[in-house]
DNA sequence: CGACCTCTTGACTACGTAGTCAGTCGGTGC
DNA sequence: GCACCGACTGACTACGTAGTCAAGAGGTCG
């Protein structure tokens, strides 16, 4: 039999050897491997044996050529391990998993406009189903040019702009105007912000609802300390932050930094919150274990991605999508790294306050 | 023509569509996207430029059924967003994409041996050319049963076992020595340890370092206090050494942990490093900026996964690999939550010391 | 008893790429 | 001038799956 002698070394089994070992066509045994009906109990159960016994895999590049869908959501990401990132790619993998599908990573570490292009036509020469950007910094823009057809989940909220992409993601800009407004309710004059790098569509949310707070009290708008996102940055412009006089309240824009802040206030001789309150965003799971636990902004990355999946399956599978886009809501969660202001602090316009009153 | 008839409404463009642009086969566009030789300059100009026009991308599924190879690498992961495992996903990705592979990613949040099976079927299915297992959890063992002819590659250091997988991880029994002995070094009598969860190798590894330090000075062995990596964990462990007499050092087997057993301690009225020193595990970015900046052993990631995926790649194509295991070495940082025991605190046999000498 | 229908099954083919092998063309050595 | 060789190109086919369509088996209804 030249047929079975060319299917040579070690190849695995194909579906043609399960049909032959079962004594029925292959295309029977698509029809059992897909579930189809019109297939009789008895032809079934021996096909089914006949897989097991040979360990037979369906062949899914097969399977995609024949299907022009993969199946395969395609992940995009700034790649830096940061706990955002970190959380959207579990929750998406889960999802897409749970769903039938799997998942293709692609992270684009520089922002180089070129490297994204050359991850879209990876994922589009995958012949991927779908593709999410999670936590869409400016460099993913050209995603914009996602190969026709393909359906793109971004994982952030952005109400303005009228966009053809689904879009499910935290109100992170209501957020973060209720953190500056916890702050103003305590009492404090005005709030400074530590943002972080530019081009993050997230980053400038933080900042427009900081904004949003102070401008609705009617409070100055200090100058803004940009970081990375890493405690390292935050520590630096915290330091920078302990000469500001008459600091009595920081809003960090996520909890990372804002250990790195905490940090730099007290080396400096402030002490948190008595003289400086600081409030980050993210809720690490750390974040109730420091020193000072953290006042922060919780976000429900299980329930963006889980909510933000279900969109996009139900695009990729043609059922109706009554929302495009989804915002989900955020919580302040307030611990004791914030709290009034010190009175001498705030009045003081000279630098390094409370050194000299130890007591309360 | 029959033939562009059929191309249907909306296919992507093919090598045959190039080839009629192009006026040429469709072989010789094969010929010129994999950058084959004895194509003339002159055609192969044409058809770059044909490709360029129509926007050809290749089908890599097409490509994956007729060569066998897919140029993909699993990823398997144990699915929580914990820090090493993010680190060596970022990694694991770069390191694939710089060689040309795509990473498909597969978690198992549950040890379920039945999900980790599938996770393999899946990847089998997708016939990927390697696997990586990343932070291997005991559930992750069936992965031995790996589709045959596919290389392995294990993310830790395991110089017993003799295995087929390749290995290359930090050496973290050394390190989680080197963490004790820095302890013991400092005075301390003996040395508690706070552990992983069961069933995952790098928490035996660091657990058996911690038990090779105290065995060689010839201390005692305190029982095992067990978390789940999480810095809730860790502040329940830490609650409970609290009501321990005379305890002064702690090795906890992650940082995240380390930051809830210390804020434990520090509730209950203790004092570190002056009471307890703690040392940590992985050296997170804000350990260094924690309120009492955390001693803890570094782990090189980008090492780890640049070295194991530089051995896997070289397996998969067939190149030498001179070893099969690699181990790759830890850093030991110190910083402040480590000092000298409190004599007093040491000779006390009742718990919670130190409280009646807040001075020095 | 015949027309008709449903259920089950299989033959044939497309999908897009790369391997094999044969053929053409121009140049080289003797 | 002829055999030969190398560079270049294309026709044909395999890869493993699912879609299309037809055929056979068995039942129902009038």
């Amino acid at each position: 039999m030249p047929e079975r002698a060319r299917r040579g070394a070690h190849r695995p089994p194909a579906m043609v050897d399960v049909a032959q070992h079962a004594g029925v066509s292959q295309k029977t045994v698509s029809r059992v491997v897909n579930g189809e009906p019109n297939v009789s109990p008895a032809v079934r159960e021996r096909v089914l044996a006949a897989i097991d016994e040979l360990g037979f895999r369906p062949n899914s590049a097969a399977r995609a050529l024949v299907t022009a869908r993969s199946r395969v959501i395609g992940f995009v990401s700034t790649g830096s391990a940061l706990y955002g990132p970190s959380q959207m790619a579990v929750g998406v993998e889960q999802a897409a998993r749970a769903a039938g599908y799997t998942v293709v990573v692609v992270h684009t570490r520089s922002g180089d406009p070129g490297e994204v292009g050359a991850a879209l036509d990876e994922l589009a020469g995958r012949g991927v189903d779908g593709i999410v950007v999670s936590e869409p910094a400016d460099s993913l823009r050209p995603l914009g040019h996602a190969p026709a057809g393909v359906p793109v989940l971004a994982l952030e909220h952005r109400p303005d702009e009228p966009d053809d992409w689904l879009l499910v993601g935290a109100d992170v800009r209501s957020g973060a105007r209720a953190a500056v407004e916890h702050l103003l309710e305590l009492g404090h004059e005005t709030v400074w912000h530590v943002a972080g790098p530019e081009g993050w569509g997230t980053t400038r949310d933080r900042r427009l609802g900081w904004a949003d707070a102070l401008a609705a009290a009617g409070r100055p708008l200090p100058d803004v300390l940009r970081g990375d996102w890493s405690p390292a940055s935050g520590f630096e412009a915290g330091s920078a932050l302990a000469d500001v006089p008459g600091l009595t309240a920081v809003f960090v824009a996520n909890d990372e930094m804002a250990v790195g802040v905490v940090r730099a206030l007290e080396t400096c001789g402030l002490t948190v919150p008595h003289d400086v309150s600081v409030v980050g965003f993210d809720d690490v799971a750390t974040a109730a274990y420091q020193h000072v636990p953290l006042t922060t902004v919780r976000q429900d990355f299980a329930e963006i991605t889980s909510q933000g999946m279900a969109l996009l399956f139900a695009t990729i599978e043609g059922r109706p999508v009554p929302e495009r886009r989804a915002a989900v809501p955020l919580q302040l969660v307030v611990r004791e790294s914030t709290a009034p202001p010190h009175p001498a602090r705030a009045a003081a316009p000279g630098g390094r306050g409370g050194e000299g009153d130890p007591t309360t």
